[in-house]
RNA sequence: GCCGGGGUGGGGUAGUGGUAUCCUUGGGGACUGUGGAUCCCUUGACCCGGGUUCGAUUCCCGGUCCCGGCCCCA
């Protein structure tokens, strides 16, 4: 028997058409809020990636040589393909320019919960502008994405990266250390830069100021005790423009870091405290990265939601429907009936129903109880005494009440059902 | 890459140094148009490899996969 890769899953058609409820439901708010869709490559040149992330990311990207001997990746992500689409292509389109994308990355990692080597992203890029209206609609996006897919607890982040970056590199010169403190303060790691600063005899008081303000979160006022900079009123300005989006419950976190340098503004982290260690559900931040695949430096703000990760939080929220795939169940009372049957499906399905017809030539007894564990919403029981009337024998499923229906009604009768 | 816990039919389980229990599901049949029944029949499993042993599903080692966690997180 063949083994599935570890890493990878399959989907039943049950859970297919949750996934699909809740990437349809995120699409729709990309759809109306004027981003249109993209497609890129599966894979890419390798250096693609390695640009944006750096050579390390090449131990946990699934990289190979082709058959040309290129160096090759299947994508880690989807937004270096966006950008390198944006400069290839479309760089001379109007701005903003507003994109969406869905598909599967693949990362070489240790499967843990919420953790794949196949997962699937919805993300958005708005690129071509750095305005704080900019970031709050980007924001928006993700926090209406969100909640359209009916997930209730989830805690939006927004912090910015020049706070600290700025602090940092005034009194820091070398720029990988600037990147491990930088790191450290994203892990709250203090106690190890505590000894970094002793170590290198950097300036206490900036570590005293630097770990305070990577443990400030709370609303905007937060940002009272700061002075006054242009990245707290970028920030104070995003919220204010959230609130006139109708988004009241994001919190000030200026210890979201995001690890890399191309972040270069507003960075923010959706959570759902309902998963456990990974409980990141999206990720997002402005940042310049088109002049890093040879195009004009542009800012953008995008983001990428884990779907997968926001179908865990909603199964953990025991969100669940009823699965209906079926509307009607069409069931031959004899053998002689067979013929109507498969043309009354055939019509119904043509008006639109959802219907199935018994292929197995079982009884009345075992179709019954076939349509019921189908989750058909009802069986139409097609028998001669009903025929001779151009009629059938409708029977709800949930109630177990019956009916005859005319065979020109039962399009509408079945779909009235609900 | 590291750490912990696990792998018995499709799903859920019992049990054992002498190849396996029960439930469910699947397939077939009976019951001649209502029994989402009932009854009968039936397919189907000890993760893989090595070691110990007369004999391993059981004990040991390695691998693999699953679950959770660390690292990392674009």
């Amino acid at each position: 028997m063949i083994q599935r890769p570890r890493g990878t899953r399959d989907f039943g058609p049950q859970e297919m058409a949750e996934r699909r409820r809740v990437e349809q439901a995120m699409r729709d708010v990309c759809l109306r809020a004027g981003f249109g869709e993209v497609v890129t490559p599966t894979f890419e040149h390798s250096e693609l990636f390695t640009l944006r992330s750096g050579q390390a990311v090449i131990d946990e990207m699934y990289a190979f040589r082709d058959k040309g001997d290129r160096e090759m990746a299947l994508r880690p992500e989807i937004t270096a393909s966006v950008i390198r689409f944006f400069v290839n292509e479309l760089s001379n389109s109007p701005k903003p320019l507003k994109l969406y994308y869905v598909g599967n990355c693949f990362r070489y990692e240790n499967p843990q919960s919420g953790r794949f080597r196949e997962f699937f992203q919805l993300g958005a890029e708005l690129i071509g502008s750095k305005n704080p209206e900019t970031d709050a609609e980007v924001i928006a996006l993700a926090v209406n994405a969100i909640r359209s897919t009916g997930l209730k607890d989830f805690t939006v982040r927004v912090g910015h990266i020049g706070i600290l970056k700025s602090l940092v590199q005034a009194e820091i010169p070398d720029k990988q250390a600037v990147a491990e403190v930088l790191r450290m303060l994203d892990k709250e790691d203090f106690d190890a830069l505590g000894d970094m600063f002793d170590a290198r005899t950097l300036p206490r008081k900036l570590f005293d100021r630097i770990t305070t303000i990577a443990e400030m979160r709370g609303s905007v006022e937060i940002m009272d005790s700061l002075e006054k900079s242009e990245a707290t009123d970028h920030l104070r300005e995003i919220f204010r423009i959230l609130s006139l989006y109708g988004i009241e419950d994001c919190k000030i976190d200026l210890g979201i870091v995001r690890g890399l340098d191309y972040y270069t503004g507003m960075v923010f982290e959706i959570d759902a405290p309902a998963l456990g260690a990974e409980k990141q559900i999206m990720g997002g931040g402005s940042y310049t990265l088109s002049e890093l695949f040879g195009g004009e430096p542009v800012f953008s703000t995008g983001f990428a939601i884990g779907i997968d990760r926001v179908a865990l939080a909603l199964a953990a929220e025991g969100e669940k429907k009823p699965h209906t795939p079926l509307d009607a169940y069409v069931i031959p009372a004899k053998d002689d009936m067979r013929d109507h049957a498969f043309r009354i499906v055939s019509s119904l399905r043509a008006e639109g129903v959802r219907a199935d017809v018994d292929l197995m030539r079982r009884n009345m007894s075992k179709n019954l109880k076939y349509a019921s564990s189908a989750g058909a919403k009802c069986a139409i029981i097609v028998g001669s005494k009903e025929m001779a009337d151009n009629s059938v024998t409708l029977r709800d499923m949930r109630t177990g009440d019956q009916r005859v229906v005319a065979v020109g009604d039962l399009a509408k009768v079945v779909a009235g059902l609900g």
